[in-house]
DNA sequence: CCGATACAGGCATATTCACGCAATAACAAG
DNA sequence: CTTGTTATTGCGTGAATATGCCTGTATCGG
């Protein structure tokens, strides 16, 4: 905890600004002044110089990320509920040292690339540029799928993207979809981004599936593959267990995460 | 514990320094003095040592870790300043609407992405993760070379992204390079990277070198090629005239970026 | 339009800093 | 033991930095 009774340094400050920033998205100049226990005029300061530098945008009353691509991270970070980021620390337990696996792209996926074990020497391979980012600070080896870059999901696509993975043959996939039903199968939004994670699930030895329980039952437009390609169903203890049979009778190995409140 | 009675040799007492560091997350010259019953001139000397052997990171006041020990802000502390800043403004406004332009990584890079017109149509390819990150929410099209992940400078390089590389033909060619001297040549600090940036100037009609300062008269251990392959050296109003006339005589175009104060 | 708030710039003060100098201590060689 | 060399330290100085206050201006919300 960051106790009041000492002073920060000026640049230990700005790091906590910026910590601040990107918790929340925003920070507000007054109350983090009272806070910190220092006039308005350190803080607005502090802000001036941090939006020099280009490390966060400045607005009256106090600041903003720098970047769309930073705000839509701390956002999604905001939403990114309590069950995806459970799910992807149980996926990141999963990969074993010297394994290669396929990781999605997503906010899931990202969870799981924040979960990983910083020390793992393990292959990381992924079409999503912010899969890449989170893993810089990690040991593991980390292959990006180059192409066309799909801006709503942010993960690269096309013919490039296919040849690449083509040439993979992993040990996992964890794959993110949008709809996640028994007999429809797994779906998603995107034709060209469905492509992609067929080939992946054809890449790699075993499918595991990043199933935040609002996706369980729910359809999309495009198919990627029948339900019975996933080897490892993984949701939280917040969906009945009936309604998990239906996928185990299709061959898939269901794993309950318990999500802590 | 420790005990003040004896006076610590000055390995000694560096070693308590960064021990202290690694406890507290951070070193005050002025209290560690006094608890050492030395001059703060003293400690400052350790402090800026020990910076200078990167064991530290020097701020006003004490010092803080070297590395991003403490907090996960990987790319952030890298130095961003208002130059790097102004220079990345200066070639966004370059890139003209339906150009094809390979946009290289590092922190001047990234800054171009930020400051880039969100409506420009245009083509952006690069082989950053980070520069792909930011430009998430731009028209421009994006596509992104894949390849081995280079985490030092958190870009992709190898055969992969070689090959992808030599398939595109770009108008511009925007490179970051850590030294630019006029006889040595553009010069980086990785053998792969090199290899990488050589690709891309050869594949692109003009070759565009984000020059910030500090890199002007640098050279570093590996060339990537010749400055007379630099057609627009963008620098700023810093560097004294008589500086870059070397570089007007190999044939490229000077800019100064005016660095706002 | 107006009051309230936020803002940038200038100024004053208190630290903090780097550099040079001198005193001292540690050490090696004769 | 003496002497020359080197490393370490403290002090003085002027410069740089950090902070708070003040003032006039800009921006926000009605």
């Amino acid at each position: 905890m960051h106790t009041l009774g000492d002073a920060m340094l000026t640049e230990q400050r700005k790091q906590h600004i910026l910590e601040v920033l990107r918790r929340d998205g925003r920070v507000v100049a007054k109350p983090l002044a009272m806070s910190l226990a220092l006039s308005e005029d350190t803080i607005r300061r502090d802000l001036r110089e941090l939006a020099r530098e280009g490390l966060l945008q400045r607005v009256h009353g106090g600041a903003l990320p720098a970047s769309r691509a930073m705000g839509n991270l701390s956002v999604r970070r905001s939403v990114s509920t309590a069950e995806k980021v459970a799910i992807g620390r149980a996926a990141a337990a999963m990969i074993r040292p010297g394994q290669v696996v396929f990781v999605d792209g997503g906010t899931t996926a990202v969870q799981l690339a924040r979960a990983l074990d910083p020390r793992l020497g393990a292959t990381i391979v992924t079409h999503s540029p912010s899969v890449a980012v989170e893993l810089i600070d990690h040991a593991a080896e980390v292959i990006l799928i180059g192409g066309r870059l799909f801006k709503h999901s942010m993960v690269t696509v096309g013919a490039a993207a296919l040849e690449a993975i083509g040439r993979i043959r992993a040990d996992a996939y964890f794959m993110g979809v949008t709809g996640i039903h028994p007999e429809i199968g797994l779906t998603t939004g995107d034709a060209e981004e469905a492509a992609i994670k067929r080939a992946m699930v054809a890449a790699a030895a075993e499918t595991i599936v990043l199933g935040s329980p609002e996706k369980l039952g729910a359809a999309s437009p495009f198919l990627v593959v029948p339900a019975s390609e996933m080897a490892v169903l993984l949701t939280t203890d917040a969906v009945p267990l009936e309604q998990l049979a239906a996928y185990e009778r299709l061959g898939a190995a269901v794993v309950q995460v318990r999500v802590a409140s």
